[in-house]
DNA sequence: ACCAACCGTCTACATCTGTAGCCGACATCG
DNA sequence: CGATGTCGGCTACAGATGTAGACGGTTGGT
């Protein structure tokens, strides 16, 4: 098994990924369009950030005739979670409940999403009073 | 006032960064030690992360005789939001609740910070119904 | 068979990052 | 006053990143 290489995505190259991840599996030309769109890179720029997202493993690329298929080699909630590791290791102590407030306020979550969220604080809770 | 630049922290940049907010208000030697017993770095390489901290507005430095104190420019609350708002752009629909899930689990907040959370959640359930 | 459109590859290059050595100024201990 | 330790400043430099042009192969039309 090829091991998942840990290089992270940088900041550019995340918005390639994230391209990649909403259109599923897709033909280079497809994200040339989106990230020219919205961000008016040249079809090189793009072309050179999908080799490199190949390269460090976030994307594979499967040969179809002349061109490339691409798709995630990992499900988004891994690569964000190694975003959301960063943010962990750089808050300080008690400085985390303002941030996750932050975020859920930003996140406009669905009534199903603060449901699950809800109950996870509730075991949090049970937790937090066993474990001392 | 002197504008808020908008250059983020890197990696190597945040390590000393959070140094820096932890000790509150310090001189560069005791950033130094710190950063030499977490991570090792020569003290060449602490004094330019702290001097490209403080270039890219994120700490002050006050002049103390011969050397500097360094003070945080802005609570750490607006550092970590802006990492935060990086977390917002990279999720696709939907990612944001499983990755929030991930970051209370993570966080070990307390009994205090997991009500205040528990508040907020309520409220986005009455917002969420009254917008759609 | 030829030309246009397209595709991925190679190359390029200014900047930014990570990491650190060396130096002169000042201070401190004798 | 002289030796020694500190401190910030300057310089360095390899590797990563952001951004893109040029090139050669292929394919689809005519």
């Amino acid at each position: 098994m090829p091991p998942e290489t840990n290089d992270r995505p940088t900041a550019a190259e995340w918005k390639v990924l994230k391209i990649v991840y909403e259109l599923g599996s897709c033909a280079a030309r497809e994200v040339v369009e989106q990230a020219q769109e919205s961000d008016g890179w040249s079809a090189s720029t793009v072309k050179t950030l999908l080799r490199r997202l190949v390269d460090k493993g976030h994307l594979k690329a499967r040969r179809i005739g002349t061109s490339f298929l691409y798709r995630p080699s990992r499900p988004i909630h891994t690569e964000l979670r190694s975003s959301a590791d960063a943010l962990l290791e750089r808050a300080t102590e008690g400085a985390m409940g303002p941030l996750l407030q932050y975020l859920v306020k930003r996140s406009q979550l669905s009534d199903e999403e603060l449901d699950q969220l809800q109950e996870l604080i509730d075991r949090q809770r049970q937790e937090g009073r066993s474990d001392g």
